[in-house]
DNA sequence: TCGCAGGGGTATTTCATCAG
DNA sequence: CTGATGAAATACCCCTGCGA
């Protein structure tokens, strides 16, 4: 098959989201393909010469009728892209099959996550200095043995571990701040998300592990965005985590209300005393000794 | 050699149809 | 309604042959 510069740029939105629909692709391309049409014609020839495999279970997409196919990545694919860009990392990309129960979480993290680069590319102020997926080594280029997730196991007994979906760096100003991404379908209880997942950002906290994660990072502290399904869920949420370990760690979101422009200029945000406001502001008010 | 029509192949768009 | 898919139409690119 004969690589066309639409490939290429299918091939690279696909290494830097790892799972996406049809749609998303499309969308998130540099220069955006037109026709829907034409792109499924080239996923489908993708797909037949196995640079990329659709997944056979297509997925319900949030706010919308009907269900799409996924397309990820295969071993060929991540060749040609390695090859193409003289470029060894694209090798070491994630190409098995993503778990079928996890494919609308991918498909909705990746949403938020376009969301939040497209807000730091329309202005010069804030940077997205990182962003790291739960399945990725944080230090690509360490020694094998001293790689490590963002999947963090605190304690054994009792059991305690941490793992956010996501987590990446923002800088405003010479500060780099840490954000831990926790993308809610709205499939368990706000009062059992509260329960659940703060006591190991807590110890997270309690540790300053984050500086593990991001040894870039100039504060002491992180924050957790929880982008959930509803206004309402975002408000139990921020309810209840109120009377947990480090309420003040958790900012809830409504992803409805996830824009480019609410991200940087909101209000958007609901912390734990019900107060919302913008996202971007967290880094300015933080007094903290730089590293 | 230059200019250009026409052929072949591919990419893209349009249209029609089906499904949830 | 949105989205997938197949078929047909159209646009585009590259090459070749041919006459001036």
């Amino acid at each position: 098959m004969v690589i066309t510069d639409t490939d290429l740029q299918i091939l690279e939105v696909l290494a830097q989201y790892y799972v996406l629909t049809r749609e998303q692709i499309q969308r998130f391309s540099a220069a955006p393909i037109s026709s829907g049409r034409s792109v499924r014609r080239r996923l489908l020839k993708m797909s037949l010469a196995e640079l990329i495999r659709k997944h056979r279970i297509p997925v319900a997409l949030p706010g919308k009728n009907g269900a799409a196919p996924v397309y990820y990545l295969t071993k060929n694919g991540t060749e040609v892209l390695a090859d193409h860009f003289n470029d060894g990392t694209y090798l070491g990309l994630p190409t098995r099959q993503p778990r079928v129960d996890r494919l609308n979480h991918w498909v909705a993290l990746n949403e938020t996550r376009w969301t939040i680069e497209q807000a730091i590319a329309s202005q010069s102020e804030v940077g997205l200095e990182r962003w790291i997926n739960e399945w990725e080594t944080v230090n690509k280029s360490a020694h094998e043995k001293e790689q490590f997730y963002l999947q963090t196991k605190l304690s054994e007994n009792p059991p305690l571990s941490c793992s956010p979906d996501a987590g990446f760096v923002m800088s405003l100003r010479g500060h780099k701040k840490v954000f831990y991404l926790e993308q809610d379908l709205g499939t368990s209880s706000p009062k059992q998300i509260a329960a659940r997942k703060t006591k190991g950002y807590a110890e997270l906290a309690n540790r300053k592990l984050h500086r593990k994660h991001f040894p870039e990072t100039t504060l002491d502290t992180f924050t957790i965005l929880f982008i959930t399904t509803t206004a309402y869920r975002s408000q139990t949420t921020a309810e209840r985590i109120r009377t947990r370990p480090r309420p003040d760690l958790w900012l809830c979101i409504d992803q409805h209300e996830l824009t480019p422009e609410s991200f940087l200029y909101g209000p958007i945000t609901l912390n734990y005393q019900g107060e919302r406001a913008a996202l971007v502001k967290p880094i300015e008010t933080q007094k903290e000794i730089p590293c």
